[in-house]
RNA sequence: GGCGGAGUAGCUCAGCUGGUUAGAGCAGCGGAAUCAUAAUCCGCGUGUCGGGGGUUCAAGUCCCUCCUCCGCUACCA
C-alpha cells in the first residue's frame, strides 16, 4: 500500500458567493493532491464549507430564511465551483452536517477531560445591532459622549457567560514545537509572525457564546454554542471519522498540509494545534498560508465592485486557463494580481501558442508524413539527447521538486522553459525540410518530440489536468503510464509498434480574445 | 508604537550561505522560417540593483542609517 497523504484546504465561510479567492485555494490544493496521486501517493483532499457563526445566521436573517436553509444554498455554490474547476476532492465536508456535530462535541469532551475548560465570564464592549463585541481602540465617541462602534452603532459594557481554552498553558508547548518543527509553518515570513506572536503571550480563548444559537451546542451546556473556530477546525478530523477508530482515520491523520489563506494562519497555526494538544491528538505536519489575488494590485472588496466570480472566469477563459493561470502567474505564498489582460496573455502565450502549437504542428506532421503510425526511431542525434535532458530533467527533477513544496509557479516555469527547448528544436531541426532530404531522420525528430510533448503533458496534468489529459488521450498514451517516473520509461515504442494511429489533432487550446469590456 | 518583510531593466519578477562582463518572461525593435492555432525561432538592454555611509581583496548579496510601501500586533470569520 503507498504512503497516505491528507491534504486539505481550509473551509469557505458561506456568508457570500465563492470568489476567485476560493477558486484560487481549491484549484492550488487540487493541483497538490493530483501531483500526489502521480507521484503513487495514497491521497485523501478535503474541502468543504464552514456554517456556523454570527455572520451566517445575520445573512440567513437578512434573507428572510432560516440559517440552515442558507446554509443549504450557499454551500451548494461552493460545491458547483469546485465541480465546474475540475477539484477533485474525496469529501466536500459541511460543518452543518451530523457527524461534525458529533466530531466537535467529542474534541470539546476531550478538551474538557484534559483539564482545559472553564465557565467563566467574558467581559467588553458589545453591539446590540451588530452582536458583536469591540476593542476598546476601535471604538469612537459620539457627540454626546456615549460609545460607538465602527458601525457607528451603539455599544454597551456586557459580560457574558463563556467558556474559556486554557490557551496560556499551550504557549510553550506550541513555542517547542515550532522549534522541533521548522516547517510547521510555511512560509517562513508567516512562520516568523506566528512564532512572535505566541512568545508575546497567549491569554486563554473565549470558546462559547450564548448570544446567538447557530452553531454546535455545547455538551452540557444547551444554552452555549461552540466558538466558530473550534468547530471550523474540528472539520480536518470529522472528516475522517474521528472520534471512532476508523480505517481513515488510522490511515490518514495527522494531515500532510493544510492549506489555508494567509489571514487565516493564527487560527491554524496557533489555536489548532493547542486544541489537538489538549485532546491528545497529533498534529498535523504543516500549515501553508498563501497569499491573496488581488484585482489589478487593489484588494477586493463588494464597495469597489471588483469581486469576481470565479465561474464567470471559467466560463469565458476555460477552467484550464483559469486554472494555469492561478498558479503560474504568482509566486504561491505571496500575494498576486490578476486582470483579465493577464489570464489572456498567459493563457495565449505559453498555453496556445507554445505549448499546443506545439503539439499542433508535430501531430499534423506525424498524421501526414507517417500515416499517423508513430514515427520510428532510427539514431539519436546529440541534439536529441540535450532535449531530452532538459525535457526529462524538468519533468523527472525540477518540477517534481517544485510541487512538493507547493511552488506551482516554479513548476510551471520549469516546464514553459522545456517547452521551448521543443519549438528551438523542431525550428533546428525543421522536419518538414528532412521530409525530403532525410525522412528517416524526420521521422527520428518527430519522434523524439512526441516523447517529449507526452512527457510535458503529464508533468503538467497537476495544473491543466483536463486539457494535458485530453493531449495524452489522442497520442495514445495509456492512463498508467501517466506518472512522474513511468512516463520515463520505454512506452513509445511498444505504442509505436502497435496498432495505435494518431488522428488528425484539433487544437488544445484555443486563443483567447480580451473581452471588450474587461471583466476583471 | 513594537516586531517582521519588501524596494533589481518600461511591466512582472529570479538572484541560496558575499566572488567570473547583474538574469528571465512580457512589451518594443530588427531578422529568419513557413510544418503549425498569423502560432515558432534567432539577435538587440549605458539598469545609479531605493538614498547615504561602512566592513572586505571582493557586496544586489553583510553592518549602520535614512526614505517609501506592505504584513502581523487575539476572541467577525
Amino acid at each position: 500500500m503507498s504512503e497516505p497523504f491528507y491534504i486539505t484546504t481550509a473551509i469557505s465561510y458561506p456568508n457570500g458567493p465563492p470568489h476567485i479567492g476560493h477558486a484560487y485555494e481549491a484549484v492550488a490544493a487540487d493541483a497538490m493532491a493530483r501531483f500526489q496521486r502521480q507521484q503513487g501517493r495514497d491521497v485523501r483532499f478535503q474541502t468543504g464549507t464552514d456554517e456556523h457563526g454570527l455572520k451566517m445566521a445575520q445573512a440567513a436573517r437578512g434573507e428572510g430564511v432560516e440559517p440552515r436553509e442558507f446554509s443549504d444554498r450557499m454551500s451548494r455554490l461552493f460545491q458547483q465551483m469546485c465541480d465546474a474547476l475540475n477539484i477533485s476532492y474525496d469529501r466536500f465536508i459541511r460543518t452543518s452536517q451530523p457527524d461534525h456535530y458529533r466530531a466537535s462535541q467529542a474534541i470539546w469532551q476531550a478538551m474538557e477531560e484534559r483539564g482545559d475548560l472553564y465557565l467563566d465570564r467574558y467581559e467588553g464592549w458589545y453591539s446590540v445591532r451588530d452582536e458583536a463585541y469591540y476593542e476598546e481602540e476601535e471604538l469612537s465617541t459620539a457627540e454626546d459622549g456615549s460609545k460607538l462602534s465602527p458601525q457607528g452603532t451603539p455599544v454597551e459594557w456586557t459580560v457574558e457567560e463563556s467558556w474559556f481554552f486554557r490557551l496560556s498553558k499551550y504557549q510553550q508547548p506550541l513555542l517547542d514545537h515550532y522549534a522541533a518543527n521548522p516547517e510547521f509553518i510555511r512560509p517562513e515570513s508567516r512562520r516568523n509572525e506566528v512564532v512572535r506572536f505566541v512568545e508575546g503571550g497567549l491569554k486563554d480563548l473565549s470558546i462559547s457564546r450564548t448570544s446567538f444559537d447557530w452553531g454546535v451546542p455545547v455538551p452540557g451546556s444547551d444554552n452555549h454554542v461552540m466558538y466558530v473556530w473550534l468547530d471550523a477546525l474540528t472539520n480536518y478530523i470529522t472528516g475522517l471519522g474521528y472520534p471512532d477508530d476508523t480505517e481513515l482515520w488510522r490511515r490518514y491523520w495527522p494531515a500532510n498540509v493544510h492549506l489555508i489563506g494567509k489571514d487565516v494562519v493564527r487560527f491554524h497555526a496557533v489555536y489548532w494545534p493547542a486544541f489537538l494538544m489538549s485532546a491528545g491528538i497529533a498534529l498535523p505536519k504543516q500549515v501553508f498560508g498563501h497569499g491573496f489575488l488581488l484585482s489589478r494590485g487593489e484588494k477586493m472588496s463588494k464597495s469597489v465592485g471588483n469581486v469576481v466570480d470565479p465561474m464567470v472566469l471559467a466560463d469565458r477563459f476555460g477552467v484550464d486557463a483559469l486554472r494555469y493561470f492561478l498558479l503560474r502567474e504568482v509566486t504561491f505564498g505571496q500575494d498576486g494580481s490578476y486582470s483579465a489582460e493577464a489570464i489572456v496573455g498567459r493563457a495565449n502565450a505559453e498555453l496556445a501558442n507554445s505549448f499546443g502549437n506545439l503539439a499542433q504542428r508535430v501531430l499534423t506532421q506525424i498524421v501526414r508524413n507517417c500515416g499517423g503510425g508513430l514515427p520510428e526511431i532510427h539514431n539519436h542525434s546529440d541534439a536529441d539527447s540535450r532535449l531530452f535532458d532538459i525535457v526529462c530533467g524538468a519533468v523527472g527533477e525540477a518540477m517534481p521538486a517544485a510541487y512538493s513544496e507547493l511552488a506551482f509557479s516554479r513548476a510551471a516555469e520549469c516546464w514553459i522553459q522545456a517547452v521551448f527547448a521543443c519549438n528551438a528544436y523542431i525550428d533546428e531541426q525543421a522536419p518538414w525540410v528532412l521530409r525530403k532530404t532525410d525522412p528517416e531522420r524526420m521521422q527520428t525528430v518527430l519522434a523524439t518530440l512526441y516523447i517529449c510533448i507526452a512527457v510535458l503533458s503529464v508533468g503538467i496534468l497537476p495544473i491543466i489536468p483536463a486539457s494535458a489529459a485530453r493531449l495524452l488521450d489522442t497520442m495514445g498514451v495509456a492512463p498508467e503510464v501517466r506518472d512522474f517516473k513511468a512516463i520515463l520509461s520505454h512506452w513509445y515504442s511498444p505504442l509505436a509498434e502497435s496498432d495505435f494511429r494518431v488522428d488528425h489533432p484539433e487544437p488544445l487550446f484555443p486563443r483567447l480574445e480580451l473581452p471588450e469590456e474587461a471583466v476583471a
